[in-house]
DNA sequence: TCTGGGGTCCTAGGACCC
DNA sequence: TCTGGGGTCCTAGGACCC
């Protein structure tokens, strides 16, 4: 049994210089929505010290020091270059679990020699990047949480170049000796901090902790990250992605909202996102939350309500969540309160063929109407169909500065070639 | 001039009930 | 005079990930 984590490097930055390879040699930074945050810096950025996560404005003049080349976020690009890489490493192993736009985890039912997996994970290499043009790294370890570990290795520790496998117990201690506490999946920088105290430094130092010790101190996640560092599987291969027990759609507007119309237009189109997420998962959701907050930066105070709302039976029906949406305006919408963000989320979800149906359902819940509303916008696109309520004057666009074209999703934006 | 992402899960602690 | 359990539900906030 063996795992194997792949995983893009810096995806958005990567994705953005497959179309433009003028950009390929220089240093790349994606923002995330609304130009907020920089959200992906690919390795030459990182080299010139341009760092992840930090707000945009705070490092402009360092960027533009470096001239790096700065792009809005383009999930239509990302989206489709995903799942062409998807593809490619569903073609060598088709037991596949996406766990991001940029991961996957491929599960192998069979032992193999450790230069044999090497040679596996070096094909794979290079066949994402003859097919997709996007670079990524490949890790090979007997759980989740060490294919995770060798990915990183893969990356960061010296001598290995894009591939690494964590298989016999002494060469696993070898490696995990290399990897920073914090770089082990699910280690934060709190946890860290924490585990700092006690002395614990590495992966390998973390793995040596008794598993049953560390959850009394810390949590369950805790234990079981320290047992699947030491071979033991608890992240089941239905774990790994599992159904999501809550699903959220939130946004910041581009620009502040004190308008209760635009604030509603906006939760209604909420409503439609995270229903349209948990007709996908084939879920329903018990309960939902409404929300809108002005920004904790403003000077003028931080405002923020949210309604819960439950309902008499478990809900895919978009209309019922609008609906509970709208009830939810009057409550959480303040007059001369300058928004800033707002969403909707759907808890306590179950899956839809785990529901006792009771005698009114069939003029409650109408699934076949919301299964044609998906099948409608997954065939002409997304935004064919859409409830009246979003209105038709939104002013929440949002702030898009450094847009690349959609290269691979729209016939207008299809790259030309000069003869 | 102004600007600060989005999503999910877990846990501690409060409120309430018997 | 002092003492006082156990369970459930709800929520805010912590923590983590990409």
């Amino acid at each position: 049994m063996m795992y194997a984590l792949v995983d893009a490097v810096s995806m958005y930055a990567s994705a953005e210089k497959v179309f433009d390879p003028k950009i390929r040699d220089k240093p790349v930074l994606v923002l995330s929505n609304n130009d907020g945050c920089v959200i992906a810096a690919c390795p030459i950025a990182k080299r010139l010290g341009l760092k992840n996560f930090v707000p945009y404005f705070q490092i402009e003049k360092q960027a533009k020091a470096v001239n790096a080349v700065i792009r809005s976020s383009n999930y239509a690009l990302y989206a489709d270059l995903s799942s062409r890489m998807m593809d490619v490493c569903a073609q060598v192993c088709p037991d596949l679990h996406i766990y991001s736009i940029d991961e996957c985890f491929l599960k192998f039912d069979f032992n193999d020699s450790l230069e044999n997996w090497m040679r596996l994970g070096d094909a794979l290499r290079r066949k994402v990047w003859k097919e997709v043009r996007l670079p990524v790294g490949v890790g090979f370890g007997p759980t989740p949480t060490l294919a995770k570990a060798a990915n990183h290795a893969s990356k960061k520790v010296e001598g290995f170049n894009g591939v690494a496998v964590l298989d016999s117990a002494r060469y696993r201690r070898q490696i995990l000796t290399k990897i920073a506490i914090t770089d082990v999946w699910g280690v934060g920088k709190r946890l860290g901090v924490r585990f700092n105290k006690l002395g614990l430094h590495s992966a390998l130092d973390l793995a040596n902790q008794c598993p049953f010790k560390m959850g009394k101190q810390f949590s369950v996640v805790v234990e079981n990250t320290v047992r699947e560092l030491n071979g033991e599987i608890r992240l089941g291969w239905d774990d790994v992605r599992p159904d999501k027990k809550e699903l959220f759609s939130s946004r910041s507007f581009g620009e502040r909202i004190a308008d209760k119309a635009q604030l509603r237009h906006a939760l209604t189109m909420h409503a439609q996102i995270a229903c349209k997420k948990l007709r996908h998962q084939k879920g329903r959701a018990n309960s939902a939350v409404f929300f809108a907050a002005s920004s904790p930066h403003d000077a003028n105070g931080y405002y923020k309500e949210t309604l819960f709302k439950h309902f008499a039976r478990p809900t895919a029906d978009t209309r019922l969540i609008i609906a509970a949406a709208h009830d939810a305006l009057h409550t959480i919408y303040k007059p001369g309160v300058n928004f800033y963000k707002c969403g909707v989320g759907l808890l306590d979800l179950v899956d839809e063929t785990h529901i006792q149906e009771d005698l009114f359902s069939s003029s409650m819940d109408n699934t076949k109407l919301m299964g044609c509303l998906d099948a409608i916008n997954t065939k002409f696109g997304r935004s064919t169909l859409q409830f009246a309520a979003v209105g038709t004057d939104q002013k929440f666009h949002m702030k898009q500065a450094y847009l690349s074209p959609r290269y691979t999703t729209r016939w207008s934006d299809v790259p030309r070639i000069k003869c």
